[in-house]
DNA sequence: AGCCAGGCTAAAT
DNA sequence: ATTTAGCATGGC
């Protein structure tokens, strides 16, 4: 039986700090909740005593999209107790209580990431409105559509793209697009490989390094030793860890890789999150 | 006015 | 193998 309101009992969530971590990019606050389109569905999410409640337009009758996108079922306590036990990790997990690591549409996250570079949050939201705005579909909310598809967005120019705000990254975008339309790139297989072979394969596209593929295998695909070094993490790494002397990327990389444990790149988003909103 | 932003690529050491 | 400019655009 389909409905458009669901409670989702869960502890130790903070859907604020989640949807507000640089992880996605079109979540709105307004006024107690938050809004946002999950695959064609327009859904606003509370925050509750028990839990998270989600209220939708269109009547749904499979709520696993929402429970999938937001890893209601994800033991965080267990996540916590992998982390190293030294003073940044637990100044992070005090300062952070409840985010969590969202499993968002691979697609929408590769395109999102390809457009961050070198962009503050605030910029690559506005240049993902623009693109949603443009090329997706309307999902019967004023301001609010879909992600553009890799086929629409294939289907457009580099000039209309550019006129997103896009700049220098337009060009990666369509053939991004491109190579995924037209069935030279396969999204789905990634979910198949190991780590190090997904990264690979992710970073053969155009406008994808290292950092872009990481984003895209944590926030995408669940890789959770997966750790974006960006460089809010580089800095938080080098004076947190190497005071002294300069660690090359590919030693902070190894760092990372031994000394956050299994699920590394939760404890990353707690790093990048405390950095972000600690204010001096 | 100049610097930097959840980087990547190609050229230059 | 490692370091460095150039890339669009906007906010501060």
């Amino acid at each position: 039986m389909s409905a458009t309101e669901i409670p989702l009992p869960v502890r130790d969530y903070d859907l604020a700090a989640t949807l507000d971590s640089g992880q996605v990019f079109r979540w709105q606050k307004i006024e107690n909740s938050w809004h946002g389109v999950i695959g064609k569905n327009f859904v606003q999410l509370t925050q509750t005593k028990t839990g998270i409640h989600a209220v939708t337009t269109a009547p749904v009758e499979d709520w696993n999209f929402l429970r999938h996108f937001l890893q209601i079922e994800t033991d965080l306590a267990a996540i916590l107790k992998t982390f190293p036990d030294d003073e940044p990790m637990r100044a992070a997990v005090a300062a952070c209580r409840g985010l969590r690591l969202l499993r968002q549409d691979p697609w929408e996250c590769l395109a999102s990431f390809i457009l961050s570079s070198t962009k503050q949050i605030v910029q690559i939201r506005q240049i993902v409105a623009l693109l949603c705005e443009r090329f997706g579909e309307p999902c019967g909310v004023d301001g609010f559509a879909s992600f553009p598809t890799p086929e629409k967005i294939a289907s457009v120019t580099e000039l209309q793209l550019r006129n997103c705000k896009m700049g220098f990254r337009a060009p990666s975008l369509l053939a991004a697009a491109q190579q995924i339309a037209r069935g030279k790139f396969d999204l789905e297989k990634i979910h198949a490989m190991n780590y190090a072979d997904a990264r690979e394969e992710l970073m053969t596209l155009r406008g994808v390094g290292g950092k872009i593929a990481d984003c895209v295998l944590l926030f995408g695909y669940g890789f959770d030793t997966a750790f974006p070094v960006d460089v809010w993490i580089e800095r938080a790494l080098q004076e947190l860890y190497f005071p002294r002397r300069r660690a090359s990327e590919k030693r902070l990389r190894h760092f990372a890789a031994t000394h956050f444990g299994p699920h590394a790149g939760y404890a990353q988003q707690y790093l990048f999150h405390n950095m972000r909103t600690k204010k001096k």
